[in-house]
DNA sequence: AGTGCCATGTAAGGAGTTACATGATTCG
DNA sequence: CGAATCATGTAACTCCTTACATGGCACT
């Protein structure tokens, strides 16, 4: 849907044609998110289809060139109006492993932690340095990508953050389950399982 | 591909059906992320046709039961020790709006973060409140919930301190602009416009 | 002459969504 | 009895990825 949407915001600039819409695209986002070629044009045919853009035949040195219609502009301007819904996040793979790995019996749940903590603390290093190598913004393009490289390294952090939040807290638990041991309910991974049981 | 790897780490606890698979993913992850029963079909026939699964027969109560082998144990097995992979994190659509924003001209990027900002810091809003109602995680299912949901928080954060940094970079780079105005090119947008419309 | 990039596609398949079809069971 | 939910699917479609086909052009 992104790209859709992207490339659309490309051709509200100027008409232009398959090969360029992908070197904009990503010289905009730093080639964060290779694009596919193939894709730009499956994507264009039915951006056309739907009515929002239209071929303008070739340009100069015979390339299909496209561009952005009435309701096309339209859809650009809703797009940049309406911010980007967080009620139905993205499925986040980590986040579900983690929700796999703490119910299902006979995960080590802080192996998953560390093993994703040193991962994600590397690419944070990666990002880091492409940071430092990155001059002063020149070209809006430097900006754009820049804000994107941020962004990745905001979302790194967080996922630090999170994944040492969670190494605590499973500490906390298991250290709660420990001390409340019962004759009724001791706690232990068989307990819960059967107490998920009877609840259901 | 989070489905396929979640619906058999589920599986690895025990052999279930279709509807149970979903109920049971939705209740871990606190029906973050709803899952289409349909999906859970085809996708528990492509991890049947790829040997990772094997159908049991019928249950007690006369459902299909799907139960793994062994080669799906040894996929689960590498899915926890794998980290999840950040070279080429998934597109985030926000990222791309915000790099478009900036270098596609005539687009107003302060009430594109501004709205963005409203936005998130509303959501944040929802999910501290679902929070604060969550009781101590008692189930283990609970305690997943909890970490999806405290996902869903820093990663809510950091979105919001991300868009106060844009807004701060994009009145820097707004000043430096302002300043460094030169008669060969004073870095408007109108003139960037220019330089590319001359380019083509 | 060959290698590699530009350029425009098509094909096949994975993953996901919405919607529909079809029965059984359960509950008011 | 009727409505809702459980349960198992299928169909159509979008989006995305990988790979292949084809041709031009440029550089060594």
């Amino acid at each position: 849907m992104s790209i859709r949407q992207g490339l659309l915001a490309l051709l509200e600039q100027e008409p232009m044609y398959g090969y360029q819409l992908r070197a904009e695209f990503e010289s905009r986002t730093g080639a964060t998110w290779p694009l596919n070629v193939g894709q730009v044009y499956t994507t264009l045919s039915r951006l056309e289809r739907d009515g929002l853009l239209e071929a303008a035949g070739q340009d100069d040195d015979g390339h299909a060139v496209y561009r952005i219609t009435p309701a096309g502009r339209d859809e650009v301007r809703a797009w940049f109006a309406t911010p980007v819904s967080r009620e139905t996040p993205p499925r986040d793979e980590l986040a579900i492993k983690l929700a796999m790995a703490v119910t299902v019996p006979g995960v080590d749940v802080r192996a998953v932690v560390q093993g994703q903590r040193t991962s994600t603390i590397r690419a944070l290093q990666d990002y880091t340095r492409l940071k430092a190598d990155a001059a002063e913004p020149a070209a809006d393009s430097d900006l754009a990508w820049l804000l994107v490289l941020e962004s990745l390294i905001f979302a790194a952090e967080a996922e630090v953050r999170w994944l040492d939040h969670c190494e605590a807290r499973l500490a906390r638990v298991a250290g709660d389950r420990r001390e409340s041991a019962t004759p009724l309910n001791d706690g232990s991974l068989t307990d819960v399982t059967t107490n998920e049981e009877v609840r259901r």
